[in-house]
DNA sequence: ACATCATTGACGAATATTGACCATAACCCT
DNA sequence: AGGGTTATGGTCAATATTCGTCAATGATGT
């Protein structure tokens, strides 16, 4: 049950949990050593469980003193702000929708003003790039509009 | 994890913080001897770390009383900031060359992690749907991929 | 059985460090 | 002024050290 994967994915989180940093540096050599595996099961971790859609960032660099940096965001992640999230936006959301939705987030102040800009932004150029370049749907269009935006609030406020 | 090309560029960083100047004049022999390395290791930290990309302009002269000048570029003016952001950006970017810009405007204090993760997500999701659900050709995502990222900074840059 | 997730290893790409050799500017001496 | 000397900085290629990608294979769950 206690799969290598899972047991790195572990080790890393509590890196980030024990360091008062807002991230940790990794060496993949020294990790993939540590735990017996070859290094690219360590590309696999990273690329399978902390993803930006999880709240993670990760940089990296080669060569000598190479690293891997795992950045967090945040800490906890209440699940009933999940389901809060979906509940929201439900299958199918339009740009006004969305303006509510996101005046709503921001005065609640649970995302600042240049966040809601950044969000959209995103939204309105799928919105254009969906209708104009690509003549889709309302509908597809207004799916794909509450992907993105489950996709950008989940990766905010949780974790 | 003591680089010495690391040590060297928060040198000269440090070396510009503390200037009321928008420049440092330094001597490539001198910083050599202090770090106990090559005189082309300092070339080397110029090259990589002091770029425009990041930022920076530098001079240089040899023979008698020659120097190394490195000048930090001032993006006071939101027009600047976001022709700067054009001009790292171009026509396309891939997902890494993405990553990096990313990173570098962080460093600069010019987006916050939370932003970077929500531009981070973004991207990865017109990527996925680009990808798989629309088949377009790489050089197309490329070009969309660029044309969002320049939108979002460009939001952020001219407030 | 099929689909998804996990593991492995061969090969490739990026970064750091060093040193030999080249180029240029100031200085000094006739 | 001219030309040699000295003092700088620049370039490039070789080498070492990391990390990344990709495709094949194995394992696990439905």
């Amino acid at each position: 049950m206690a799969s290598l994967t899972r047991l790195i994915e572990q080790h890393i989180q509590e890196l980030l949990k024990t360091t008062t940093e807002e991230s940790v540096f990794l060496s993949r050599k020294d990790l993939s050593e540590h735990f017996g595996c070859v290094p690219s099961q360590i590309n696999y971790v990273i690329r399978s469980r902390f993803t930006p859609e999880r709240g993670y960032i990760v940089e990296s660099q080669r060569g000598g003193h190479g690293y891997i940096r795992v950045i967090r965001l945040c800490l906890d992640m209440p699940e009933d702000r999940a389901n809060h999230i979906d509940e929201l936006i439900g299958d199918t959301v339009n740009e006004q929708e969305t303006r509510r939705i996101l005046a709503n987030l921001q005065h609640r102040q649970l995302i600042t003003t240049r966040e809601r800009l950044l969000i959209e932004v995103a939204t309105r150029f799928q919105e254009e790039i969906g209708s104009s370049l690509l003549d889709l749907s309302p509908y597809k269009r207004d799916s794909l509009h509450a992907g993105l935006l489950k996709r950008l609030l989940r990766s905010l406020v949780l974790g």
